[in-house]
RNA sequence: GGAGGGGUGGUCGAGUGGUUAAUGGCAACGGGCUGUAAACCCGUCGGGAGAGAUCCCUACGCAGGUUCGAAUCCUGCCCCCUCCA
């Protein structure tokens, strides 16, 4: 194998959980020519998070080696419903909530994709028109007991939980958007493998050649059991300010921390390995290594002085347990005897009622000026306070 | 078409006429210990009033009804699930 090509094929297959045939990927390779790569979206969460960034960074690497990334907006299969996720009654969008919701996708994959070597598509062009005859064809490429090897399908069929039919109709409708792109490879989280699959099986149906399909492993949320998803919170967004970002991953506990590197950074899986190893031999801190792998995360999102800056900040805040340079004001009004502390606390929405005011207060964790606030009914003359709630709310607060 | 089961607070899940704002777990939040890790300990966890004992409002799918009193009983409606056909 000569040895750009040896390269190319290595860099593509690291990280990736599977790839299906592998020989098949190599001989198109070998072709020399520019293959389709294909990747969907459903346009109904508009924000995106490290775990999405996991397979976008990969099909960066196939742009980078000149290959056609083809982005797919499912903007009709948006309507059926994803039964993979949780949720299975999923309000329908309207045109101009897929339209706005994919705008921002595009702003939030540009920092990761090169958008002007990217196809974008959406699918309602060519599943859209289908007639409900040429729906049924599709259908019938297909059958009830290959559905039903589908874990999540599985799993739900032997429960005795409910599958709708349409569900049936997702992995088709996003395999037959294989054969519309003509895509040579797929790529798509492990929780797509299926899907993937029935693609091939679609395509060869319709006459062409199956699609080489790549799967990239799910990234862990940073509670470190469930998927990083949007809805359980245990995320951390692309387009997050880069202290936020820095403080979400200091967060998340040492066990994380290889994985992390693996799939937010690119790490080969032995290197992911080597560090908890390193950090059990002494040889490195694991508080160090949690604050590298921020600054290297938000580094590639933001940028190096951004990591830089958003590393001080931290120390600043959690070691030195100093302020933020930077900290959000609110302005608020009040008589010449003072706000109430309370008030002042839900007015400048550290608290969502004064009960939940009372409480933080009784508990010790409201303090003015650097000083733990005592008595939740005391009058705060006005004035310039730095307010803080809890280790990491701060507010700069203007009482006149 | 027939039979049965179920809808409780962010979530899971108790509770079948009266100290029930509703046991408990999880999540969350605050404090402590730390490395904003894990583990652990303490505390809070519908809203409002009051310094406080305490009081008021809202809440157990929806709408009515019975009762001194209902998440619990009755009627109607909506929704969900299972099995048989």
């Amino acid at each position: 194998m000569p040895e750009a090509l040896r390269e190319q094929w290595c860099t593509l297959l690291g990280g990736a959980e599977l790839c299906l045939p592998q020989r098949e990927l190599l001989a198109r390779l070998r072709e020399g020519r520019p293959l389709r790569v294909k990747i969907g979206c459903d346009p109904t969460a508009p924000d995106l998070h490290l775990g999405h960034a996991v397979p976008l960074m990969k099909l960066r690497q196939f742009q980078d080696f000149g290959h056609q990334v083809v982005f797919i907006i499912g903007d009709w299969t948006a309507r059926i419903g994803d039964p993979s996720g949780k949720s299975e009654t999923r309000p329908p969008l309207t045109a101009e909530e897929v339209e706005a919701n994919a705008a921002t996708y595009f702003e939030q994959v540009s920092r990761i994709l090169n958008m002007d070597r990217t196809e974008v598509r959406h699918n309602s062009e060519w599943l859209g028109p289908m007639t409900s005859q040429e729906m049924v064809r599709l259908a019938a490429c297909y059958t009830v007991a290959r559905m039903l090897e589908r874990d999540d399908f599985k799993r739900r069929f032997r429960e005795g939980r409910p599958i709708r039919v349409h569900e049936f109709l997702y992995p088709l409708a996003q395999g037959y958007d294989s054969v519309a792109i003509e895509a040579d490879v797929e790529l798509g989280g492990t929780d797509q493998t299926f899907n993937l699959l029935v693609a091939r099986e679609i395509q060869e149906r319709h006459g062409m050649r199956p699609q080489v399909i790549l799967t990239m492993p799910i990234l862990v949320g940073l509670d470190g059991v469930q998927k990083m998803s949007k809805s359980l919170g245990n995320f951390v967004g692309i387009s997050e300010p880069p202290r936020e970002m820095f403080g979400k991953v200091m967060s998340i506990s040492d066990e994380l921390m290889p994985t992390y590197f693996e799939l937010c950074l690119g790490l080969t899986p032995e290197e992911a390995a080597q560090i908890p190893r390193d950090i059990k031999a002494g040889k490195r801190h694991p508080r160090d290594t949690k604050a590298e792998l921020a600054r290297r995360i938000v580094a590639l999102h933001h940028g190096e002085a951004a990591a830089q800056g958003a590393e001080e900040e931290f120390d600043r805040v959690f070691r030195e347990r100093q302020t933020p340079d930077e900290v959000d004001q609110v302005m608020i009004e009040a008589p010449a005897e003072g706000i109430v502390l309370l008030d002042l606390l839900v007015q400048a929405s550290l608290a969502e009622s004064r009960g939940e005011a009372k409480r933080l207060v009784g508990q010790g964790g409201v303090s003015l000026n650097g000083d733990r606030a005592e008595d939740p009914k005391g009058r705060i003359p006005p004035g310039e306070y730095m307010v803080k709630v809890g280790k990491r709310r701060f507010r700069r607060v203007v009482i006149k």
